[in-house]
DNA sequence: ATTGCTATGTACGCCAGCGAACGGAAGCGA
DNA sequence: TCGCTTCCGTTCGCTGGCGTACATAGCAAT
């Protein structure tokens, strides 16, 4: 049906005011995403933007000798190649599908090129990369300060937030390569999580059962993120 | 003398044009910091930005209970309040005066008025957001991977990198609160680095003594950091 | 159904960093 | 000079997560 064609599933495409996004309509091209596929590289120039619908991609700080960590999560809400508008063209982070689905994807320059006509696209990205920096800085203090449990459940929720359904296909081994710990913890964790009726596990998927019990479970980090997303990105759909 | 009182030492304003910087410069007023003042506090509206000149900010993000953690430094090569031109107006974390010194301060709606011009100056502080993000981002991969004593290699090479001398005045309980951890985790690691020549405590004072001992010893985070800023920032003062 | 691979569960020793408690010493002010 | 405060050093037991190793169990392809 034709809604699942509408480039302005993403938010932020969808927040933009009716002459702006028809300048870009034309140059967005739907791309179907699977899991693992890689939308930057590490120090890589970036040619394309993605907005995606209904896929999450993930932000990952690799080290030199493999070991990764997630720094953020891109879904619907957001846009994937800031760099190209914040003018580095490149960033030391990856980005990885983590949940297979669609994105629309914009050329570099045009991006560039409707973003300096400061226009509402502008306003939108840069309140939207506030908020992604955000959500970068509440990584690096949950890293810091809590319990393997709870950020696998900051994880969860993060995720759930930019997923239509309750389940994620993920294997406990991704999982700890995003949250870069030992895959044996994500077990562990994930089995108390179980045992407490939040989540059902089989086989690279996650059934969430009980929302509210997770974030009940879930450090003040999710939270913090969550509103300032909310602050920062409630903007209407225009008519 | 004069030079000490040029708002060009710091390296933001430097690289303006002539043009550019004469409309600012009548608004730039001089202030001096002390250790502790506060710049920002967690979900206040900013009404000033501050560029420093020769003093060190700290972005804190303080938790329920108290506890914190520096998420990034700001010294001569940038801004504090970046929230004020991305958008939002305030962030969740704070910002802490972490060596004394001097700064310039710019009201927050003329900063933004320039800013809106599509000028240099929007050039130069969203590139200097990118190399922002990338501080944050590496402090989240270094919280999760590497040891304290790394990360207090990093710190003390980050905050050499935006003072003028070899020295600087903190406290272990500060260095303490700065990365997270326990006063006596930094007592320890501290006194590794002195036992092998690096540096010299005295109560409250830190002077490097061997500067590529510590630069062999800190963990590849500083590196990406490092190369990320001269890359994004390496551009030169204008006639 | 059998085989084989991949995902998950479990166990064991190890260690960095935590929490708490205390002693000593450098500097400051009276 | 004395006394107080702040800062630094050290200890001890504890625990969460690590590294390693191995055992089971879904699922797919033959």
């Amino acid at each position: 049906m034709a809604l699942q064609q509408d480039p302005r599933q993403n938010h932020l495409l969808a927040a933009l005011p009716k002459d702006e996004y028809q300048r870009l309509a034309p140059h967005l091209k739907r791309v179907e995403l699977t899991l693992g596929d890689s939308l930057a590289e590490s120090g890589k120039v970036m040619r394309h933007v993605y907005f995606p619908v209904d896929c999450i991609v993930s932000l990952l700080c690799v080290m030199d000798d493999g070991d990764s960590t997630e720094i953020a999560v891109v879904g619907s809400e957001g846009i994937v190649g800031i760099a190209l508008f914040m003018g580095g063209e490149s960033t030391p982070s990856r980005a990885i599908v983590q949940s297979a689905g669609s994105a629309y994807r914009l050329d570099g320059q045009l991006l560039k090129d409707e973003f300096d006509r400061a226009s509402t696209f502008q306003y939108l990205l840069l309140r939207y990369t506030q908020a992604l920096i955000t959500q970068m800085a509440q990584t690096a203090v949950c890293n810091r300060h809590h319990s393997l449990d709870q950020q696998l459940c900051r994880w969860l929720l993060l995720s759930l937030d930019r997923l239509p359904v309750n389940e994620l296909v993920m294997t406990q081994e991704l999982i700890a390569n995003m949250l870069g710990v030992r895959r044996e913890g994500v077990t562990e964790a994930a089995g108390k999580l179980q045992r407490a009726g939040l989540i059902s596990y089989r086989r690279g998927h996650i059934s969430i059962l009980d929302r509210p019990g997770l974030e009940a479970r879930v450090c003040e980090c999710y939270t913090v993120v969550r509103k300032e997303y909310d602050r920062l990105l409630s903007f209407h759909r225009p008519g």
